[in-house]
DNA sequence: CACCCTCACTTCACTACTGAAGTGAAGGTG
DNA sequence: CACCTTCACTTCAGTAGTGAAGTGAGGGTG
C-alpha cells in the first residue's frame, strides 16, 4: 500500500457511491419513477410506520431540513402521508399510501438486479469484505 | 451473508460516503475554507496543469455541466485561473494560481489525518480491501 | 461560397444535501 | 399568571450534482 492509495481512499470511496448512486437513480426512475434517496424514505417508513421526521432523519442519517425537503416532494408525489401526532403538536406522523407501496413494488426487480451484479462485480469475499468496512465508516464517530 | 445485508449494501456505501463527506468537508472548510469537491479539482489541476474543463470532468468522473459550477466557484475565489486555449476557440486551460497552491498545502496536514484515523478504523487489511473493491467499482461500466 | 456539423462550454430546472435562524403551541417555573 | 424554554418542524442561502437544451466560432463538404 503505497502513500499515494492512502491519499486517495477518501476520493476513491466519493467516486465509487457517485457512480453507484447515478446508476441506481437512472434505474430506479425509469423501474418506479423515484430516486434512490427517495426508496430509502419509503423503506425506512414501511420498516417503521408511523415515525416522526425527526426519527426519520435519524434513520437515515440525515438533517431535519434535507428530509423536510425530501418528505415534500414524496407527499407531494403522493407515495407518504402525514397525519398528525397524538401528543405533539407540531409532530408529523408518516404512512406509506397506496402508491408508496406500489413503488416498492415496482422497485423491488431493479434492486435485486442491481445487487446481484454487484455481488458479481465484486465476489462474494470482496462484497462481505466490503459490507463490513462501510458499515464501520457508516458507524464511526469521528 | 443475509438477504437482508444484501438488499442493504448500496445504502451502506451511500451512508459512508455521505459521513466521510460531511466530516472531512467541515475538517477542510475549517483548515483551508474549501470543501472536498473543490479540493479534488485544485488536486486534479496540480497533476495535470494546463487541462481543459472537458479533461477536468473526465478526471474528476463529473459532467461538463457539474464542472462549469466548480470552476466558477474557485476562479471566483481566486484559487484557479482560466486563459484562453491556444488552438480550440471555446476550449479553457486551468491553472493553480499561488492561493490555490497556498490551500492546498494548508489542507495537506488535515488530509493526512483524516487518512491516518481511517486506517486506524478498518485496519491495515480492511484498508486496503475497501480500497481494492471500491476501485472496481468506481471503475465499473454498469 | 453557402451550408452544416463539431466542439467546448454555458444555462436552466431539478434533486439532494448542509448549517443557521425562525416559528409557534405546550409545558414548566417563579 | 406572566415568562421562558423545549420541541418538531420549516425556511433560507449556499454547495454539489444531473440531464437536456442552447451558444457561437471554425472547419469540412458539395
Amino acid at each position: 500500500m503505497s502513500d499515494s492509495d492512502d491519499q486517495r481512499l477518501y476520493f476513491l470511496l466519493q467516486r465509487a457511491a457517485h457512480r453507484l448512486r447515478t446508476t441506481a437513480d437512472r434505474r430506479m426512475l425509469a423501474a418506479a419513477g423515484i430516486t434512490t434517496a427517495q426508496l430509502g424514505a419509503l423503506f425506512a417508513v414501511r420498516d417503521e410506520p408511523g415515525l416522526t421526521q425527526q426519527r426519520l432523519a435519524r434513520a437515515l442519517g440525515l438533517r431535519e431540513s434535507a428530509v423536510t425537503g425530501l418528505v415534500g416532494r414524496l407527499t407531494g408525489a403522493g407515495l407518504l402521508a402525514k397525519r398528525a401526532h397524538p401528543r405533539e403538536h407540531r409532530a408529523v406522523v408518516l404512512e406509506l399510501t397506496d402508491p408508496g407501496a406500489a413503488a416498492l413494488r415496482a422497485a423491488q426487480p431493479e434492486i435485486d438486479r442491481f445487487n446481484a451484479e454487484l455481488r458479481e462485480l465484486l465476489g462474494d469475499d470482496g462484497f462481505t469484505g466490503a459490507a463490513r468496512s462501510l458499515g464501520r465508516i457508516a458507524r464511526w464517530e469521528p
